[in-house]
DNA sequence: TACCTCCTAATTGTATACAATTATAGTATA
DNA sequence: TATACTATAATTGTATACAATTAGGAGGTA
């Protein structure tokens, strides 16, 4: 019975599913700041031992989502709207880079799948999928990641796009945002294609910069 | 007997400094590329529990500094020359960025700590104690980090420059590099301390570019 | 009441046992 | 010889048992 709720989540070590779980809960704000996740408690609800639920743990620890004290317990962290913008603004500057990096490396499959991932978007966009379009616009930007050859970029990248996306998904829920989003996206694939990194990193830069101030906005709004 | 080699190694748990162990050595390179690391072997060799070991490789791959295959095992990936000058591109952007918020953010805690590092690293330099003056190196800039008050922040920072550190330390092995080190952070400091932004990431990028270029120039001629 | 001490229960840390998967080697077969 | 199959060993994944540490409360004392 709520084995189920394992059935859909990821794959790979029942640790994985675990940590997929408890970050998305913790990014949807479920555990209160500070809350105390206790193992036990976990693998009763979940129905595993503690061994999976500690290695979700320890992952969530290095994700830097809670913190972890000696024969304590891990606390969560949480996170404010200062930390999404801290997170836009690392993102302005690393993505800018990357693109930089992968214009010199990228290779044709990697380059393929931009385009593929652009064209989804601009059909998303016509039809008003916003699922669609989050699911293509992640996968565009993470093929620009791996466009850089480089693991370590790579997964950094993600997981601070990882952490944007699900934390601010709702501020981003704008239909007429689709149209000029895709705009953007084809611009930096075609300066991509180009090779002309300069305008690659404009084009970059301005698009998250918009993100960021919606993102702001959404939130600015929300206070008041 | 074997265990004296984790008397001496970090504090916390067991796992903990089984995984500063294993980092040190794959940064070291004591072990090749691809190879796998095994878990019972590593167990016996440590006289500890895999339990320990396998909370380790799981700190490791999160690192980035191995692979996991589904119940295949972990792989060492290793690092080129071209990672660590990628690592210190994205140090590069970040740090411009860290010194930007801390100065924004800093409490006086924090400052009296910048200051107390660069002083210590003025000391060393005098003597030609290189050791103290890493320390004093770290210490200055992870205060910086910390002076963001950005947990997710200080924590990524942290990670790229042990990285950095670690691998690149014999390349800044020079003895008349101390004292212009010593200047540039002096420099640094009294920016943050006027809370001249712009001057103070100048100063941080030109001291990150030079270290780059010391690193860059040491592989170069080892290479040759 | 306030504070200290001790005891017990709860919780985390580590070791071991068991299950599931994968690698290896040997044999049979074409 | 080369290939495919099978049995066995080795290895990882998960569960459980035990040890060490911490939290909380009962009871005593000033």
């Amino acid at each position: 019975m709520k084995k189920a709720i394992l059935e859909n989540t990821g794959h790979g070590s029942l640790g994985n599913k675990i940590f997929n779980i408890l970050r998305d809960r913790i990014l949807n704000e479920e555990y209160a700041k500070g809350q105390k996740l206790n193992e036990v408690a976990l693998s009763k609800e979940l129905e595993i031992s503690r061994t999976p639920i500690r290695e979700a743990l320890k992952q969530l620890e290095l994700e830097g989502l809670v913190r972890s004290e000696p024969n304590k317990g891990v606390f969560v962290i949480g996170f404010s709207h200062r930390d999404i913008n801290d997170m836009l603004e690392i993102r302005y500057v690393l993505e800018a880079l990357a693109v930089e990096l992968a214009i010199e490396r990228i290779n044709s499959v990697q380059l393929d799948k931009i385009k593929e991932a652009y064209l989804a978007m601009e059909e998303a966009s016509k039809v008003r999928d916003q699922d669609k379009f989050n699911d293509a616009n992640i996968a565009f930007h993470e093929s620009i990641y791996k466009g850089t050859q480089s693991q370590y970029f790579e997964q950094l990248l993600r997981d601070i796009n990882y952490y944007i996306h699900v934390t601010s998904r709702h501020s981003i829920k704008q239909p007429n945002r689709l149209d000029s989003a895709a705009i953007e996206h084809r611009e930096i694939y075609e300066a991509i294609l180009a090779g002309d990194k300069k305008r690659a990193v404009e084009k970059v830069k301005k698009h998250i910069r918009k993100t960021q101030f919606l993102v702001k906005h959404y939130y600015e709004s929300k206070d008041h």
